[in-house]
RNA sequence: UGCCCGUUGGUCAAGUGGUUAAGACGCUUGGUUCUCAGCCAAGAAUCACGGGUUCGACUCCCGUACGGGUGACCA
């Protein structure tokens, strides 16, 4: 096996977008196969026909090349282990499944929902775990063979059981949790690999697949520990070796303290939700990698080639991580600071075009107001989305100041320095920052008056808001008109 | 109820028998700036509990507690 070049795959079912779960089990197969100079497989798990969705397989496709994972094979790449969508391969699973028919290692199974329902509950009742009991207990092969027929004159439509072999211990190595033993009679009994619609199980398909598609080590999650064991017993029965396999931690709700599931929408949780905030993908590469993994050192922030040289599966965490999203803006804080801000713009025009701040067509002269208006921004951006409620102060008309503000202007040196202010304005040739500061110099020196004392009545009355962004540029980006109607109300207040 | 896994500050975590128990987010305080933010500096805060083993346990063993996973003709 560790001679075998390696192999991993990520095996998603189509069933929703790309959840952050899924993403980081993802990542890590992904960052395991490119350090090891290994190759990545897509898989995809269809065999729920029922739950998957229309778009599944291409959301999923289209988050992950977002977040920055590739593969080498899968359904929209090919390879030579194709075809890589499970509903494409019954008839590889039907050959498996006709030989553990013929070898007496599966057979017919005709126990009806109901009939498995008050087996369950009369096991329940009795402290129990729920397990299959077999049907032909203590028949013998004849009695069977005619109980299958007397089944298949009724027309009646069998799924097919594999037989697990009780007395056997299942025990393996795992790269995360370390050695893990299960016994073959806690597992519940003999699972059913076929179903009534023709399609294999999960247990039995990943078997077929991971082994055909030469699959050297399967790294997911830990709420599948409790399958392992089934799919151990069937790499027995056909006479194949088991791929190492690597349990990781799932990443919990921070509230709940409970797996994070895609029913608690307390918590973003799907891929595309970032995505559509204004998240950047290398941001979310970089705190979903340290989540239950860390590397040496003390450093947070790494590229994408940093992580893949300083993988190392033994330092993945044993023990579940909370999802902290105050750690996700501070991580995304940092990206967007090192972003291009044309880049940045294009994002952030998108969530104000969303917001109706700015219409959905906008023309050159908006585009390069909105990226000056977001330059000034990006120190405090966690994500493109904020500077909707950021930039509030160039779109919203207020009418009334507020306590806060009164106060600031009540000051006697405040009522001359907004008149002066005023008079210099109106003045201006060219109503950009660099004049604005000038004619605010020439405030301070006309009056005596400088720092909090000067700068706050200015910034009152031209962006009638005590809080923003650097003054001078502020008010270039506000233009001139509604600067002055910002004083005159100002004014008007003052005098009121 | 069974089986499996886990437990270092509020959160992510380093740590592998002897350490002042790293670092980061968050929080508090101070500095800087016209404000907020940012930036800089400082600070508070941790080994779940009880037994062993040992000269010495966060580190090893055993129990307890707590948390999580699992139980399908879902994956």
């Amino acid at each position: 096996m560790a001679d075998r070049p390696i192999r991993v795959r990520y095996a998603p079912s189509p069933t929703g977008h790309l959840h952050i779960g899924n993403a980081r089990t993802a990542l890590f197969n992904y960052l395991f196969a490119r350090h090891y100079n290994g190759t990545m497989v897509l898989r995809i798990e269809d065999t729920d026909q029922k739950r998957n969705i229309a778009d599944g397989e291409k959301s999923q496709i289209e988050n992950l090349h977002w977040l920055g994972i590739d593969w080498d094979e899968g359904p929209d790449k090919g390879g030579d282990f194709g075809p890589y969508r499970q509903s494409e391969r019954k008839d590889i699973y039907m050959k498996y499944i006709n030989q553990l028919l013929a070898e007496g290692k599966a057979y017919e199974s005709y126990k009806t929902e109901e009939e498995l329902q008050a087996d369950r509950e009369a096991q329940q009742a009795n402290h129990e775990m729920p397990h299959y009991v077999y049907e032909y207990e203590g028949l013998t092969e004849a009695e069977k063979q005619a109980k299958i027929d007397a089944a298949k004159a009724k027309a009646l439509t069998p799924v097919i059981r594999f037989h697990i072999p009780e007395d056997k211990t299942y025990e393996w190595q795992d790269i995360v949790k370390g050695d893990i033993s299960i016994d073959g009679n806690t597992i519940g009994g003999d699972f059913v690999i076929l179903k009534r619609d023709g399609m294999p199980t999960y247990n039995f398909a990943v078997v077929i697949d991971d082994h055909l598609m030469e699959i050297t080590h399967v790294l997911r999650g830990d709420d599948h520990i409790a399958n392992t064991p089934k799919q151990m017993a069937v790499y027995d029965a056909l006479g194949w070796e088991a791929p190492v396999f690597g349990h990781m931690t799932l990443i919990i709700n921070g509230a709940t303290g409970k797996k994070l599931s895609k029913r608690d929408e307390n918590v973003l949780q799907f891929i595309e939700q970032y995505r559509e905030l204004g998240y950047l993908p290398n941001a979310m590469f970089n705190f979903i990698t340290l989540l239950g993994w860390s590397p040496k050192g003390e450093d947070e922030i790494f590229t994408k080639k940093e992580f893949i040289k300083l993988f190392d599966e033994k330092r993945l965490s044993k023990s579940p991580a909370r999802f902290d999203q105050k750690k996700l803006e501070w991580v995304n804080n940092k990206y967007i600071k090192e972003t291009q801000p044309s880049e940045l713009t294009a994002l952030a025009l998108e969530n104000l075009i969303e917001a109706g701040r700015v219409p959905a067509d906008p023309d050159a002269n908006t585009i390069e107001w909105a990226r000056q208006m977001i330059s000034l921004y990006i120190p405090q951006m966690s994500y493109t989305q904020q500077v909707v409620d950021l930039s509030s102060i160039f779109f919203e008309d207020r009418t009334e100041l507020t306590e806060d503000e009164m106060k600031e202007i009540a000051d006697d040196n405040a009522l001359p320095i907004i008149k002066l202010l005023k008079e210099k304005l109106e003045a201006l040739d060219v109503f950009t920052a660099y004049f604005i500061n000038q004619e605010v110099y020439q405030i301070r020196l006309a009056l005596g008056v400088k720092g909090r004392k000067l700068f706050m009545p200015v910034r009152i009355a031209a962006t009638f808001h005590m809080h923003g962004p650097q003054l001078a540029e502020t008010m270039e980006l506000m233009g001139r008109d509604k600067v002055m109607a910002n004083i005159d109300r100002v004014l008007a207040l003052i005098e009121k």
